[in-house]
Formats: C-alpha cells, structure tokens, sequence
DNA sequence: GTCAACGGCATTGTCGACAATCCCGTCGCC
DNA sequence: GGCGACGGGATTGTCGACAATGCCGTTGAC
C-alpha cells in the first residue's frame, strides 16, 4: 500500500482522492485484482467514507477500477487480448485525429503545446515522474484537440485513460521518458513544418512500444 | 412533466429511474436545457432523494444531463456543430466496425441478430414507441458486438446514447420506423450473403436521415 | 432612478448512524 | 470424511437530518 494521501488540496476533494489512486495504480503501488476497501482508504485521506466512494466512483466511470455490488472495488485488469483490442482503437482513432489536424499549425496554436512539451522536458530532466506524468497527458490532450473534432478528442482521451497503466509502466525506465519527450519534439516540428506523413509516423509510433513491453512482461495474465 | 414511474420493477432503482429519464429525454418529455429537481424526482418515483442522485449521476456519466454544482442537473443540449462532429465520429466507428465484421456471418451468429430484428419489427407494428427504442438499440448493440473489438463497439453504443436526442427524434413518425425496420432487414441480408459493399452502404445510409432531420428542425439553436 | 449589499428561500451537498449483504470458518449430519 | 446449513465479522449500501450554497427579490443609500 501506498503513503499517504499527497496535498493536492484546492481541487475538491473527492477529484483529489481520485488522482491520488490513479497515480497509485499508473505508479503500479496498487496492481491489478487489489482490492480497494473504503474504511482503509477513508482513514488513509482522512476523509469521510462517504467521500471515499465518491472518489471511487469518480475511477469507475474512468474505467481504472471495476465495482461489483455489495463486494467492492478492484483495480482493472487487462488481458493481453483486451491490450491489443484496446490499442487497435487507439490507434485507429489517432491515426484519423492526426490527419485531421490543420497542418501546418499556426504559431499562436503551436506555442501552448510547445509550452507543454517544456514542462514535460523539464520533468524529465529533474526525474520527477509524478510531473512527467501529468504533462504527458496535457501534451496528448492539447495535441488531438486540434484535430476539430470535440468528440474525437474526448474519446482518445478516455481511451487513454484506460490504457494508462500500459502507456505509463515505461515512467520506471529514464531511457523510454527521454524518448518520449524527444518524439514530442519531432512531432512539433512536423507540425510546424506540416508534414503530415512524418506526424502521422510519431503519432503511431509514440505508443506502439508501450503495448509491446506491456505484453512482453505480462505474458499469460488470465483475466 | 411527464406520468409517473413506470414498473421497471426488478432492476435496482437508480437504474429503473435513469432509463425512465432516458425515455422521458428521448421522447422529448423533458426537453434541453430543462432542469431536473432532485426533490420532484424522489417525489414523483417515490424514492428518496438519496436514490435520485444516484440516477442522475448514472444519466451525466452517459452524457445525457449536466450537472453544475450547487446548481443541480439540467438536460444536455447539442448545438448544430455539434451536432455535426458527433456524427462524423459515429459514422468513422460504425463504418470502421461494419468493415470489421467477419463475412458472411455464420447462421448462430445470425440467429439472434435476427430474432432481436423481428422483436423490433413486433413493435414498430403494434406501434409502441418505447419498445421500438429499446429494441433499435439492442439490435444496434449486437450487430457491432460482431467487429471482434470490444472496445470499439462499446465506444461505439457511449456515441449512440449521447445522440439519443436527435437518433430517436424520428420516433414519432411511423414511416421512419419502417423505414429504419425494413433498413435492418437489409442488413441482415448482407450480413447473410457476404455482401460487404452494402453493409457499408446500409450503415451509412442508415443514420444520415436523423441528422439531416434534427438540424433542419433545430436551425439555429444556440449553444 | 440606479445600483450594490443584504437576507430569505429553494436546492444541492455532506455527515453519522444504521441496515443489508457477503465471505468464510465452524458445526453437525449423513 | 465430505458436504450443506449456520452464524459471526468485515464490508458495502441506504437513510434521515443537517449544513452549505447560490439565486433573487428587497431594501437602502447616493
């Protein structure tokens, strides 16, 4: 089990709670099948049982845990079948986001990304995988928000956010993140180029190694 | 404001009181923009409050209402434009998950398609409406069941349910759901004959008219 | 006459206590 | 010795009451 419950007061409580298991469980300090009992998490935050679930709730419609009636919450398991559909869909939908994307981009749009991709760098450079973690996902947002699409957008990021704990078991090795964060670079630089075949390539291969390493540790997972 | 709660006895409350909402929605018994009263609710479906909340936080995870906080739950409207992104990502699912279906379908594998076809055609001859709609989706359901991503098609009934709204608008004329009855049949029968070109065709064909009809109805809403 | 501060009312959010459910070890019967 | 019924303990689910919030009409000052 993991420490306690990390300040990051000011979003409302049960969102709080919600983030700090959902970094429990990307981190891999709770694995898949863990039982998430109420009481025990309550006391952890310091919170209310009644905030708890709601909290749980909260990683429910994210899909990150699983509740049966009267029995509690587990943490989601993905079979390597459930891996490899899920990452065909992924893939599908970003493959068609990034041809969507106006290219080239204009400067004005280019330069909050370009921000996002600093923060992410420099997350990377002082090794703080909390950080790493949290600018790559507001890097991927802002990046496929530009395909035109709101719907298109919402949905790669929900299905991002199922598939985080294979895109992010990579944040234990300093070697994948300095990879990650210089395909960020390339894909700004096809962006601003408008080289729709070279963003289209990143794109596909930014995520692929996730799911092979994925399925290559975890073999024969039954679920 | 629509009668009082209908005897979906049997299926655990917050359940039977979202799907009452859903079909007062759907119907346009309650319309976009109007506001949903916990107290009312808990009066009307004579449960408790506490029960009610539970059904309107299932309606906003499908989308269907928003929730403001301290401000209670209003019924989710769609602008034209938005309208329009939705269905352009509707349609690259469902195209793409009728190109997966394996051809032809084998006889079991058609069996029950065909049964819930014929449950639909039942209802759209004794003209009842609410049946029409739980049957149109169960056949939706099970025929993108059959693309072999499980991912896919349930990304793919999440779209459908949040254009709900406009998909069922066309539930008050008999001759749409004729038209939409005799659609499913057709499309049966490609499945049946391997005839891949016109599944893609009847799948297209098959939602455009809603679209076409809700835009031209709701000209400029704004939002 | 206009505008900002106040206060009451409708509504939503949270709490603590209690009820219902399920798992699992124990007992008794065959 | 195996197997089903029973029951205790742990855990989740629900209730009624109370607190917090925001809207809106009213008031009063300038």
């Amino acid at each position: 089990m993991a420490d306690a419950a990390r300040d990051d007061a000011a979003l409302p409580l049960p969102a709080a709670i919600a983030a700090a298991l959902e970094e429990d469980i990307v981190f891999g300090r709770l694995h898949p099948r863990e039982r998430l009992i109420e009481e025990e998490l309550a006391e952890r935050f310091r919170a209310t049982r009644h905030t708890v679930r709601q909290a749980l709730a909260e990683l429910e419609r994210m899909r990150l845990i699983e509740r049966i009636p009267h029995r509690g919450a587990l943490v989601k398991a993905y079979s390597p079948e459930e891996v490899r559909q899920l990452y065909a869909l992924r893939e599908m939908l970003e493959t068609q986001a990034a041809a969507l994307i106006p290219l080239p981009l204009a400067g004005d749009a280019l330069a909050p990304l370009h921000a996002l991709q600093q923060q992410h760098a420099a997350a990377v450079a002082e090794g703080d995988t909390r950080a790493v973690f949290r600018a790559d996902l507001a890097f991927h947002r802002a990046l496929y928000a530009h395909c035109g699409n709101l719907f298109l957008a919402e949905t790669i990021e929900e299905l991002g956010q199922r598939a985080q704990v294979i895109r992010y078991a990579n944040l234990r090795s300093q070697a994948s993140m300095e990879w990650a964060r210089d395909e960020h670079a390339a894909m700004l630089g096809a962006l601003r180029a408008g080289d729709r075949a070279a963003l289209l390539a990143l794109c596909v291969a930014h995520f692929r190694p996730a799911r092979e390493a994925y399925l290559g540790q975890h073999p024969t997972l039954l679920a």
